[in-house]
RNA sequence: GGCGCGGUGGCAGAGUGGCUAUGCAGCGGAUUGCAAAUCCGUGUACACCGGUUCGACUCCGGUCCGUGCCUCCA
């Protein structure tokens, strides 16, 4: 069996992964804030994380993945002023539809999803940890982590913190000592989400809710820590500093996760997915536009880690590679079998599915002899083949009828005649397919 | 300005110190009455300039260009 190797951030080499506890490996991504729907970059991270626990799972017997629901944020205050719908409406709304959307694109559940707003207590005891380690200080309702209390901060970013401040971006409060602080916790007003803590009524800032939820379900150090490749400053390095500092790992930045796995960006035609430039690509949309297998199979259609731009093109290819796919696999068949050994290993390389993809290739042009492998492997990389429908779903009376008349033609040897009906219809956009089971048509 | 990443054939996208993937598109052919599908064949491409080397697209240095983060962000 082939080793996992993985590009780890925090080290910036690819490496041999070794889990911590080869009988339980434990992994966590950073999750979505739900205040509206998911776009293909929410997706891509789904995706990649998603086929990193399935290939974690052909090597080891006990896998955890948690990835959390971000379900406090001033971005769902913010949607629940605009819309008028409670703060709970809006977030069990946008959670059951990420999760719908994800499944489209074959992602199974993470098998736990926290959601911030259960595990406040765990949040407001790591916040305890910190300040009576001296890491974090209370200063006018807020709780802050002080930055220069942590020597190797930057680590993961490689990022120091003067250069931080050389930004000169970062907030300056007063209740700062440090322009480099971050909030742990910030107060509430009436109106607003909160919850009673020593400090007063308040919430949590952003970065302390990963850090107390991977703890409390995964335990300190766990394997992978994954996320977007822009997370990684400053919310992936502040978490880092939150966790080793509550947990007395000071000197080791590997003391919260061991590996940090990042997914490249993913751009719209070139440009940057931007409100302003009203190019948003919604899983939700593309997932009733596209079978989601063939969505799955264009974000994998680069290796997770580089930059990937969403085009037609790229989902075109991705489309026709999964027609293919179907037409191999029309005739159920011999269903078992394992993935094949050079897909494996192609993924265990830093998940190349771009590598995958070509052994996938082979495998298609070998489906009539070992369709069973070419199953397995697609199941490794959770893309769900679903058997093409019979062609002719609409029904016109107009085009049957003139189908029906070249079929008449054909059988008389009418070529001339049947060719003008196809040339006929060619017009209308409409393609005749002859199969051993008579004609059919569909619109191109 | 700081910290990163990248520049590969028409497009997408891997990879390697020497044998130069793969997919899409294109072209030629087989097959099919014609199509579709399928199959076969076909492209010495690695930003630029130096250096190391018997040999570099691959290693080192520099230049140019693109791009991400540094503020909420997958």
């Amino acid at each position: 069996m082939s080793a996992l190797q993985l590009y780890n951030s925090l080290t910036r080499k690819k490496e041999v992964f070794t889990p911590i506890d080869p009988d339980h490996v434990r992994l966590y991504a950073c999750g979505p804030t739900v205040y509206n729907y998911a776009h293909i970059g929410n997706a891509r991270m789904a995706v990649v994380f998603d086929l990193l626990a399935r290939v974690l799972r052909t090597q080891y017997a006990k896998v955890t993945y948690a990835s959390n629901i971000t379900d406090v944020d001033d971005k769902i205050m913010a949607a629940s002023e605009e819309t008028g719908a409670s703060i709970n409406e809006i977030t069990e709304k946008y959670t059951k539809i990420y999760n719908d959307d994800m499944a489209a694109l074959g992602c199974a559940l993470p098998d736990i999803q926290p959601k911030a707003t259960a595990h406040i207590g765990d949040m407001i005891k790591i916040i305890e940890d910190l300040i009576a380690r001296d890491h974090a200080y209370a200063s006018d309702g807020h709780v802050l982590f002080h930055v220069p209390s942590f020597e190797k901060y930057g680590g993961l970013s490689g990022r120091s913190r003067d250069e931080q401040i050389a930004g000169a971006r970062v907030e300056v409060a007063s209740y700062k000592k440090d322009p480099a602080d971050f909030v742990l916790w910030k107060p509430s007003s009436d109106n607003e989400p909160g919850w009673e803590s020593p400090w007063g009524y308040g919430r949590p800032g952003w970065h302390i809710e990963c850090s107390a939820m991977s703890a409390v379900h995964l335990g300190l150090p766990f394997d992978i820590h994954g996320g977007g490749a822009d997370l990684k400053f400053p919310h992936h390095e502040n978490e880092i500093a939150q966790s080793c500092c509550a947990s007395g790992s000071e000197d080791d930045l590997s003391g919260f996760a061991k590996v940090w796995v990042h997914n490249g960006f993913v751009t719209v035609e070139g440009e940057k997915m931007s409100k302003s430039l009203g190019n948003v690509q919604l899983a939700h949309d593309l997932a009733q536009k596209y079978p989601g297998p063939v969505l799955r199979l264009a974000l994998l259609s680069a290796q997770y880690s580089k930059p990937l731009d969403w085009t037609e093109q790229r989902i075109g290819e991705a489309g026709k590679l999964y027609e293919k796919l179907q037409r191999a696999l029309a005739d159920d068949g011999d269903a078992s079998g394992a993935p094949d050994a050079a897909l494996v290993e192609a993924l265990c390389d830093d998940l190349n599915t771009p590598l995958a993809f070509v052994r996938l290739n082979e495998l298609l042009k070998d489906a009539g002899r070992a369709p069973g492998v070419l199953r397995a492997s697609l199941d490794l990389l959770g893309v769900v083949v679903v058997p093409a429908e019979a062609a002719a779903v609409e029904s016109d009376p107009a085009i049957d009828a003139l189908v029906a008349e070249r079929s008449a033609a054909k059988a008389d040897k009418n070529f001339a005649r049947a060719d003008e009906i196809r040339d006929q219809l060619a017009a209308q956009g409409i393609e005749i397919i002859d199969t051993p089971d008579g004609a059919q048509w569909k619109r191109v």
